[in-house]
DNA sequence: TAGTTTTATGAAAGCACTTTCATTGTATAC
DNA sequence: GTATACAATGAAAGTGCTTTCATAAAACTA
């Protein structure tokens, strides 16, 4: 009860107040289950009346581990970030590891992020999303031994959970060629913070590609990009769709794209599918909700699979660094 | 230079590589003018040769300069959990905390973090979202100091922000009624977790109450329940349409199954808002895109005041708990 | 009732450092 | 040329924790 005004309590102050080993303090702390019910609650009182913190330092040092995985991820603008996100928490909560998450709303921030987390060693692995890093940073990583996995971006030296964004554009293009459609749209954006991958423009390439193949032209004013924003987006898609002689389908870049294009189609009375064919990209929780055609990236599984390659480099950091593929199909719904 | 692939360097491997003993490493680091010059350079060398950090000194450093705040959640399987979240990270992320998040699918998580996260935890606050906790827990978090602050659950000692779903409830029905609706039916869900908390109940009460209020009756046939899915929603949904007497409007008590209900509409050939309204409870993101009307409980808002109370609780413990309540209203949009 | 398994605990050996103390070899004083 | 003060270093003892291993006691099994 009275606070020792001495330095703070340490595990053999509690061992001494609980009468029992330091040891079982440390199992009571870690594994309860393994200490006698009325043991654990003696300890228990002796904890709460000495105040009794474990040293974070101590026990990172014992442990050779600090049970903690870091995320850096752009802010939660766009869904499909949260989706991974999800990914990774799923695969993360069965598993004795914290998460912790670094959300990145400027280059200051990612930079800041690259060069503390490395050297601080409160991490046992890290992950980084959506986002952009470069050869000093990698070499960071690789230095202070800290195991890494990228999502959405490759590198050679680190492991990495890859999307073929410009086989998707292909994909989508190739559908909609395949319906019949000779008019094909696409609607993109114009995210251009420098930190940020950009996969919305190898979507286009791949889309680009495929038409061509097909012998089918891609007029420019075919090609539209929008601010990520709902509005903006149904203003570009509202747009395009009142040109002399409009498109009969639309590759939306993303899903969340996609809807603004619904939306305008919806005001101008224009009939999905009949009119309009809406092809999107993600295959976000709400693209299921809205019935929306798309080019399925499996965006939960993109973090559960990090997680898998980062757990198993931390098991076993001999193991050469690891690129998956995650394959991309589509899922046919009611707009396309 | 050659990367030791194994773990990260130590103090001794300095000390081998520099032909020095692992005293004179400590001393160089903390008092390099008690080391011989020529003795100070060599290990200054084999230190930028092994990438070392002395680690206990980094992650002390790192835990001064900053702060963690810890983040109980259900896992991220309704939007409104996402959506506060991002409140939360985005008023985290100017000030200089990480973001630890727990998500919680059992009640057994649940009463291991609170039982020892107060302890183990590293914590500087935590917050605790959507989830009831006893009174044991809460008195433990008092107890350890630990800043914390609920969401959606009121507590007397803990700070709160809270939601008056009763409220929100009561709203919908109004809104209804002053439309001219008088056969409104409302849809729930049936999530019985006890780890979590349920405000759909409360919605449903408000609701009762104003129709009660109203004089307008509300035969049971118009109390639905179907799990948390889209599909499962829409199927309950579509049975309520196909009653002899259906309602005119609907009540769905989270925008998630407002869309199961807009989907089975749909699917049945009925318009909205002409033959049937819709009005949600939440204003998630998707609901702008649909453009559903519901009641809006400002869920980014949410987060970002939890993150704000617990601050000035942090700065200044000796505050007293508070307990804010956030308005709701209604947001007009297209289906009802 | 002896034999076996399980449960609960403690002793002691790490972990990555810091610090104290003893031991060198030297520079300075007389 | 001897006594003395330093300077530079290492051995070893702490630091606060976890974990392995051994053991004693309790609980089953045959």
């Amino acid at each position: 009860m009275i606070p020792k005004n001495k330095k703070s309590a340490t595990i053999y102050d509690v061992a001494e107040l609980s009468g029992v080993s330091i040891a079982t303090i440390s199992r009571v702390l870690n594994a309860p289950e393994k200490v006698n019910s009325e043991t654990r609650a003696r300890v228990f009182k002796a904890i709460d009346d000495l105040a009794f913190v474990p040293k974070a330092e101590a026990r990172a040092r014992a442990l050779r581990h600090t049970g903690r995985i870091g995320v850096i991820t752009p802010f939660f603008t766009a869904p499909s970030f949260v989706q991974r996100l999800r990914g990774l928490a799923g695969a993360l909560s069965k598993e004795r590891y914290e998460l912790v998450i670094y959300t990145v709303e400027s280059t200051d921030q990612l930079i800041n992020y690259l060069s503390s987390l490395p050297i601080t060693g409160n991490l046992d692995g890290l992950v980084i999303m959506s986002l952009s890093i470069g050869e000093e940073d990698a070499r960071r990583l690789l230095e202070h031994n800290l195991p890494t996995v990228l999502i959405e971006y490759p590198h050679p030296t680190l492991s990495s959970v890859e999307i073929d964004d410009a086989a998707g554009g292909r994909m989508a293009a190739e559908y909609l060629i395949a319906k019949g459609h000779r008019r094909i749209a696409f609607l993109g954006d114009t995210d251009t913070a420098e930190y940020s991958i950009h996969p919305i423009s190898q979507r286009l390439v791949g889309f680009r590609q495929a038409l061509l193949d097909a012998h089918i032209p891609l007029p420019e004013e075919f090609v539209r990009l929008a601010p990520y924003t709902q509005d903006q987006t149904r203003q570009v898609a509202s747009d395009l769709l009142r040109i002399s002689s409009p498109p009969t389908a639309i590759f939306a870049a993303t899903d969340f794209q996609a809807l603004g294009v619904l939306k305008a189609a919806r005001q101008l009375g224009v009939h999905v599918p009949e009119q309009l064919a809406v092809i999107g990209f993600d295959d976000l929780d709400l693209a299921e909700y809205v019935d929306l055609t798309t080019v399925r990236q499996y965006l939960d599984e993109s973090g559960r699979l990090a997680i898998e390659i980062l757990l198993s480099r931390i098991a076993d950091p001999s193991r050469p660094a690891q690129h998956i593929h995650i394959p991309l199909d589509i899922v046919e719904r009611a707009t396309a």
